[in-house]
DNA sequence: AGCACGCCGACT
DNA sequence: GTCGGCGTGCTC
């Protein structure tokens, strides 16, 4: 007897996988897709382990394979497995990642008349409301239906139906009937003709056809053995289309054994295969500098030792270079040599619509073998990109973080470009993985190399590598620019690298004390002025991030701070001050008057793209200025239209969010201006710090990357800041040491880890009530335990406490591993658990 | 999610 | 007595 594990798609399988047992007449083998029943209704699962034993009492038979092929590979199995334990989430969750695309079928309930008719029961059915009586009209006239056409077709809400359509099954006078509905794309066939006849005989064969009034048929043979010659397949729209004969004249070749008509999968052309519209010119370079030099070889003999199954090589290695210092150019090196042992990479980058510059340079490097998971893509194309990449006709996945589960066998290579960047992590549904974490694993588990790069690394990744308790990665540093397009030209003196921008950081405290009340300082205004006289273009930086703003002073920069929790106040627009650790609310809400200062300039600050775009065109006549933000993107044709008009220079000025932080190439821009820096800086988060500093960096390295200098002017009512000095300055090492301090005398990651818990209510006292209730059982649990170092922080109400019309209530968990603690308890439902959370919104 | 089991109140 | 309400608990 044998048994499969299966990982079940049903609620009421959250927490653990099945047994069942496998019928002789089924091969199953893991990560095959099945049929399985589960409580009253067949489930859909994927088989995660065989065994020819089982302690489980009760076992069920799978029903059936619903896919020949397994869809999974074991290694991709064993890395779901260590997703569920890290992320806490259900063991099905990691695997959907993992499935070919929009491929899945949904279950789908329809309501029909009973058939069998019940004898047992005398009377006919009273119906006990008019509702009951008027379902049973619409099933009688419309067929087997589901709630949802009920509901349209009786005006009924969902809630009431499912009342009334209960009791009309307990009378046996309605059953329910269990549809799969068809995935939505699947494989897709198309017919083809083969011809059967020796060449030889079909100029006799075509005669006798015209002689018998047939002369389509004669036509169409002479098309075959002309165009294609015998036992060749041809598709038979193209034989249709390029011939003239249509189809009837084919299937009767086919019915007098002259023709096989036959299907073959027809699939879109790759990506790669298809010509390349690229946004703005990309530079080409040729030769690596003495740094680049250096990390490559160094990947190359971790790469090339691993392949020979030295394992004891480090397999993670951070990158860490400078904006402009070539980051890219090693990692088409590392593919290279990843490729020239016979293995595969996957390239992870944080927004594919955001890099296609790139994107573009991966394609012409490795021509025909690159395969790019763009979120644009229709699902039909997602679908046969997924076949293609498991059918092995790429050699290089590139993609956003779900490219991570693309089905690449032999991997040798995984490359996480810009590791630091948040969008990495899912936090808006389960599995909440952090794609860098997950493929770091995969990398792993292959025994592959993981290459994360960065200008300013994570704060956790940079630890792992610099600290020599944790001997767990090992850096490579390229500190210098390459002179990019400049050398590409040959216009270079050689070896001197582009130099960084230069920073100015502008103290608006006193710019309100010199009488400037615009929001443009003198500095901001004079360098956009003089960059644009020069024929240069501007960027405009406006922080948006954390819309809960802070209550700041104008005068002194003074931010209100919590008593308890030495972290900023939040302003609500219903005009209160609170914190967000704690939940204390301030007395009186906003003050009149700066409680340090005592000036009356202290308000909640926050300015939009809006608002800059208009000051902007009033302070630079004649300039033409641009948005680009999300509603911007929303109106246009997206991003490509936006950024290609400011890269044609039909703009001079673009007024932007992070997302023009993010690694595109504007040569021409050679003045940034961050127009609020403290927008952020005091988001009530342990991150918040590292975000300001990585975002300043990102903005000001878009600053003379063509052959003009850079200039970038930071504003900012706390030029004081260690991230904004930092940041300044330009200096990772200098705001890693400090931020490191930080996090080392708080308790904050990277010196435990933390997961973020979350119980959203329509009203906001019943959030708050369950949030203490779990809040002290947590702590009990914690004693009972003896967990010392587990601590927990809250509850509290959410950064942003009011979501979509539902009241958010948190509990932090800090510890050396917080899924310790949360692991062997069930939580009530309703719970939402963030492990390693970084957005806090 | 669905369904079964089980314990209480309004009827034949 | 019986039917049917919906409150817990389980689904291999």
């Amino acid at each position: 007897m044998r048994f499969a594990e299966v990982a079940v798609d049903a609620p009421g399988a959250e927490r653990q996988t099945f047994t069942y047992s496998v019928p002789d007449h089924v091969e199953v083998a893991v990560g095959h897709s099945v049929q399985v029943p589960f409580g009253a209704q067949p489930r859909h699962g994927l088989v995660v382990a065989l065994a020819e034993e089982t302690p489980v009492q009760s076992v069920r038979e799978i029903q059936g394979v619903t896919e020949p092929e397994p869809l999974i590979s074991a290694l991709r199995v064993g890395l779901a497995d260590w997703m569920r334990a890290r992320y806490l989430s259900t063991p099905f969750e990691p695997l959907q990642l993992m499935l070919p695309p929009a491929s899945g079928r949904r279950r789908r309930m329809f309501y029909r008349l009973s058939t069998t008719d019940d004898r047992t029961r005398r009377r006919r059915p009273t119906f006990e409301s008019d509702l009951d009586g008027r379902i049973v009209q619409v099933l009688t006239t419309r067929g087997p239906s589901e709630l949802a056409t009920l509901g349209k077709e009786l005006h009924e809400t969902v809630l009431a139906l499912r009342k009334a359509v209960a009791r009309l099954r307990r009378a046996s006078v309605v059953e329910i009937e269990i549809l799969w509905s068809q995935p939505r794309v699947s494989v897709r066939f198309e017919a083809t003709y083969r011809l059967n006849v020796a060449t030889g005989q079909v100029a006799k064969i075509a005669d006798r056809l015209r002689v018998s009034g047939a002369p389509k048929q004669a036509a169409a043979l002479e098309f075959l053995v002309g165009e294609y010659g015998p036992s060749r397949d041809v598709l038979a729209s193209e034989a249709v289309i390029r011939s003239g004969v249509k189809g009837p004249s084919w299937k009767a070749l086919a019915s007098k054994g002259m023709l096989t008509i036959d299907r073959r999968e027809v699939r879109r052309r790759p990506v790669a295969e298809r010509p390349q519209e690229s946004i703005g010119g990309h530079e080409t370079q040729h030769t690596l500098t003495a740094d680049q030099e250096a990390a490559l070889s160094r990947i190359g003999r971790a790469l090339s030792d691993r392949s020979r199954r030295r394992l004891e090589e480090p397999s993670v290695f951070l990158l860490y270079g400078v904006t402009g210092s070539g980051k890219t150019e090693i990692y088409l090196g590392a593919l290279e040599r990843t490729i020239a042992v016979g293995k595969r990479g996957i390239v992870l980058v944080p927004e594919i619509a955001l890099t296609p510059q790139t994107v573009s340079r991966f394609m012409d490097r490795f021509p025909g073998r690159v395969a790019v998971l763009h979120s644009g893509l229709s699902l039909r194309d997602q679908y046969d990109e997924w076949r293609n990449i498991r059918d092995g006709r790429f050699d290089v996945v590139i993609g956003p973080r779900r490219a991570v589960f693309a089905p690449l066998d032999n991997i040798g290579l995984v490359v996480v470009d810009e590791e630091q960047e948040w969008s990495y992590k899912q936090d808006e549904r389960p599995p909440r993985y952090h794609a860098r974490d997950v493929a770091i694993e995969l990398a792993r588990r292959a025994g592959a190399v993981t290459i994360l790069g960065s200008a300013t690394p994570d704060i956790g990744s940079m630890r792992a590598a610099v600290d020599p308790s944790l001997p767990t990665y090992e850096v490579l540093r390229l500190p210098e620019r390459v002179s990019g397009s400049v050398a590409a030209h040959g216009r270079s003196p050689g070896g001197y690298g582009r130099p960084l921008a230069h920073v100015d950081v502008v103290d608006l405290r006193e710019e309100l004390l010199a009488g400037n009340r615009s929001i443009f300082s003198r500095s901001l205004t004079l360098g956009t002025r003089e960059a644009l006289d020069a024929g240069g273009q501007a960027i405009l930086f406006v922080n948006r991030r954390g819309a809960g703003s802070a209550v700041q002073c104008r005068s002194c920069g003074h931010a209100l701070m919590c008593s308890r929790c030495s972290i900023s106040l939040t302003y609500h627009n219903d005009g209160t001050v609170r914190c967000h650790r704690c939940g204390r609310k301030r007395r009186g809400g906003v003050p009149t008057t700066c409680p340090l200062c005592r000036r009356p300039t202290i308000k909640p600050i926050g300015v939009g793209t809006e608002q800059v775009v208009v000051e902007a065109e009033k302070a630079f006549p004649g300039a033409v200025v641009t948005r680009w933000d999300r509603d911007a993107v929303k109106q246009s044709r997206g991003h490509a239209e936006i950024v290609g008009r400011f890269i044609r220079r039909e703009a001079d000025i673009l007024v932007g969010t992070q997302m023009l932080a993010k690694g595109l190439d504007f040569p021409d821009v050679t003045l940034v201006g961050v127009v609020n820096a403290d927008i952020g800086l005091h988001s009530p988060n342990f991150r918040a710090g590292e975000r300001s500093f990585q975002l300043l960096c990102q903005v000001a390295g878009r600053a003379g990357r063509g052959e003009m200098p850079g200039r970038v002017v930071i504003q900012t009512y706390e030029p004081d800041h260690y991230a904004i000095l930092a940041a300044a300055a330009q200096d990772y090492e200098q705001f890693y040491r400090q931020e490191i301090e930080f996090r080392r005398a708080l308790g904050y990651p990277p010196f435990a880890r933390m997961a973020r818990l979350v119980f959203r209510h329509q009203t906001g006292h019943v959030a708050a009530d369950e949030a203490a209730k779990l809040a002290g059982l947590l702590g009990l649990e914690i004693r009972r335990r003896g967990m010392e170092s587990t601590r927990i922080i809250g509850p509290s109400p959410a950064p942003v406490e009011r979501l979509r019309g539902r009241y958010r209530w948190q509990i932090e968990v800090l510890a050396p591993d917080p899924v310790d603690l949360l692991s062997p308890l069930t939580l009530p439902p309703g719970w939402i658990v963030d492990v390693d959370p970084v957005n806090v919104l």
